[in-house]
DNA sequence: TGGCATAACCTGTATAGACAACCTCTTGCG
DNA sequence: CGCAAGAGGTTGTCTATACAGGTTATGCCA
């Protein structure tokens, strides 16, 4: 059936994605230049130059002319969907960032979670919960599982330095996300957690990634709704104008006035 | 000081962009092809080749071999982060879609609408108040401004038949979007709109959208928390797998169970 | 030692030519 | 009349070559 073999762009854009995703080629590593690929495989430097051109448009490499072609910093190829790490977020904003951990260990996983990672009822599954304040002000609950197979020293991890979502995306990089937004009268434990004033509603961002199509962490992050909102900005592609920088990003940020 | 030219590529692809935005072509259209394209600006066919193409990446046309390169149809071509037509939703998930207006009328811009949409205060902006109805069940209040000069024959469109948003797409397409998502309990009146229970909060959707660099539009979407949410999937470019059609939506759906 | 010209390497763009695969319409044959 | 073959246009890919412009390291000269 598979008549046409891939083309040769292709083949060269998996064989890097590859060499990326298995951890060969690191962040910030050079990749082959494009007259090396074309001395390693045989194509001809039109053929490198539009494989590597197209992985630097998708996000996996950057290109400096003069220099080389390098390994994107994943924290760098933000997703279109992706809400950034709070740590980086409140740092830009100029605040400080302090987490406390309030929870960490391995459970049992009851039935919604073990199905939502899709792992057996009752199996071992990490768990974090968290409070992120900015300034001292508590904005964020987070509570996370993490399959085992994902990450065997989770519970050593030291997360009032490094939030989860940081250390996680420093394992492997996430191949697939889903997130869903809910606004939710919290329960009176996370009430609590953000100070909150009774009925006081929280934006809920239920978050599941995905890394070599297995979900691998499952998070729920309650935020004060009277305090925080959830903003992103769409261009459409191709005019290449003004900004390049702000594109297509979503971010939690603050509205108080 | 612009010491090097824009490429003939990108020059090309602007070209023919704008042809696109002025209504010069239109979606279906039929655009040049690489040869006409080399025939009639010079370039080589690779060059034509890599504008067409990048064109189709960014979703402004689609290409068939063997038959030739059209303008894509806007509707077809959803923005990433662009919440989805209300409408169409519903009628995805196979329910009823209606729709009752509130209040079509032109008002005196208040200082903060005239604000958002860079009109002076005062002057003129249409305005309309719509519920949404889901299989006879309230699930949107659309609180919609959009400026005069964007379109002159606001009142006299049944928004009962067609939504503001579909209406407004269809006058142009939006070149920009900025949209915020809060928690928020709602005031008496939208409250009531939507039969919700005293103390139950809203999923607060705010949009603009600017065209040609004006802003042309500001909406308020109110949703019962309690029964829906934002959901939102994403993954990485370049595998070209799987299923091409689901990538990247961000959807308002119904979590009843 | 300090500074500058230069070589070596890299990406970015552009061209000309070639072949394959695909689609549509026409033409001619049975 | 119906169908098959072919012509011509279109996209998709690939190669070989060329030039421009940016970056870095080298080495020479003062």
């Amino acid at each position: 059936m598979t008549s046409t073999p891939k083309p040769r762009y292709q083949q060269l854009k998996e064989q890097i994605i590859s060499r990326i995703s298995s951890g060969d080629l690191r962040p910030l590593d050079r990749v082959p230049s494009e007259h090396e690929l074309v001395g390693s495989t045989g194509v001809s430097r039109m053929t490198a130059n539009r494989a590597l051109r197209e992985l630097t448009d998708e996000g996996y490499v950057e290109r400096v002319a003069g220099v080389g072609t390098f390994v994107a910093d994943l924290k760098a190829a933000s997703h279109p969907l992706e809400v950034r790490n709070i740590a980086d977020e409140i740092q830009t904003r100029g605040h400080e960032h302090r987490a406390t951990v309030i929870d960490l260990e391995v459970r049992r996983a009851a039935p919604d979670i073990a199905d939502l990672l899709h792992v057996p009822q009752g199996s071992n599954v990490n768990h974090v919960l968290l409070v992120h304040f900015e300034n001292d002000i508590p904005i964020q609950v987070e509570d996370r599982y993490v399959t085992i197979h994902f990450s065997k020293d989770f519970l050593t991890q030291d997360f009032q330095k490094i939030t989860p979502s940081a250390y996680m995306s420093q394992i492997a990089p996430l191949q697939e996300a889903e997130h869903v937004v809910r606004a939710k009268v919290p329960d009176a434990r996370i009430s609590r957690l953000l100070k909150m004033q009774a009925d006081e509603p929280c934006l809920v961002v239920t978050r599941r990634t995905w890394v070599n199509a297995r979900p691998v962490t499952f998070a729920r992050l309650f935020h004060p709704g009277n305090r925080f909102e959830l903003a992103g900005r769409y261009r459409p592609p191709g005019i290449a104008k003004s900004h390049p920088q702000d594109s297509n990003i979503v971010e939690l940020r603050n509205f108080d006035r």
